[in-house]
DNA sequence: TACACAATGTTATATTATAACAATTAATTA
DNA sequence: TAATTAATTGTTATAATATAACATTGTGTA
């Protein structure tokens, strides 16, 4: 079976529901709000979420376990992933910073260990909280 | 009331455990190994994390959800931890790199987002699981 | 068509984490 | 030292996140 092109039905809709939202989603969140599509159970829901973080269709923000969608062209797989974390708003950007993404991606250590993916969170205040 | 010099019962008992450990520990794994010193419910776990986080003893690996003791004396303090993580065996080690970590404490993005935390974790096979 | 694999449906359960409230211990300061 | 305040502990219950196991259905390929 060669690489998939297009999305499951399940996959869709929950791709579709994350790709609207403004901040990331929960889980149980999406699952709450695609059981009028005829998605009724966790598990369904983790599956979708599974394949999509897979292909790179959507990240998964680890410290908030929630989902997001990918809006950076350069990570069509979801090995290189960076955010911008507001502790206060709690507003989830992804980083799109082509020096950065480099300097990580070359990155060795001296371990000899060979890495193939990596995951950066920022922690901060976005300029809206900071002013108040 | 004074910055704490010291750890209270519960929370030495519980960096004890962790620091003697080879690799990064589930709370609920704590739970079960600590509980002949008395310590009977997850709250009791999770509030030694918590602060044990906050004070830089430990770090969470958030795509693990595990604790591991800080061997990095330039991170006292929590906010700027960097780790590799083996897919296969699970092993974890934190990442002691002065040019990598100077390289994200001073980063800036356009946004204007103040930043005053960071967490990064590479993934990869370490060296004897690629040898493999 | 026959095969292999991906995706779905369903029920139950495992794992991770917090709420709420009462009691106790330790540091601060008057 | 006594009163005050903050940190820590103990306890029960429950919330939130995620996976196991198994049967069935869809989909692309040979
Ligand atoms: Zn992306
Ligand atoms: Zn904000
Ligand atoms: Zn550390
Ligand atoms: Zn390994």
């Amino acid at each position: 079976m060669q690489k998939q092109e297009s999305l499951s039905k399940n996959q869709q809709i929950i791709f579709d529901f994350i790709e609207k939202a403004k901040e990331p989603l929960k889980a149980y969140s999406i699952l709450f709000n695609v059981q009028k599509k005829g998605i009724k159970a966790p598990l369904q829901v983790y599956r979708a979420l599974d394949k999509l973080v897979e292909i790179g269709k959507i990240h998964k923000i680890e410290s908030r376990n929630a989902f997001i969608a990918c809006k950076n062209s350069n990570c069509e797989v979801s090995n290189a992933t960076i955010f911008s974390i507001c502790n206060k708003c709690e507003n989830v950007s992804e980083i799109n910073n082509l020096k950065l993404s480099k300097y990580l991606t070359n990155f060795e250590d001296d371990t000899g260990m060979q890495y193939n993916k990596y995951n950066l969170e920022f922690f901060g205040l976005c300029k809206k909280c900071k002013a108040k």
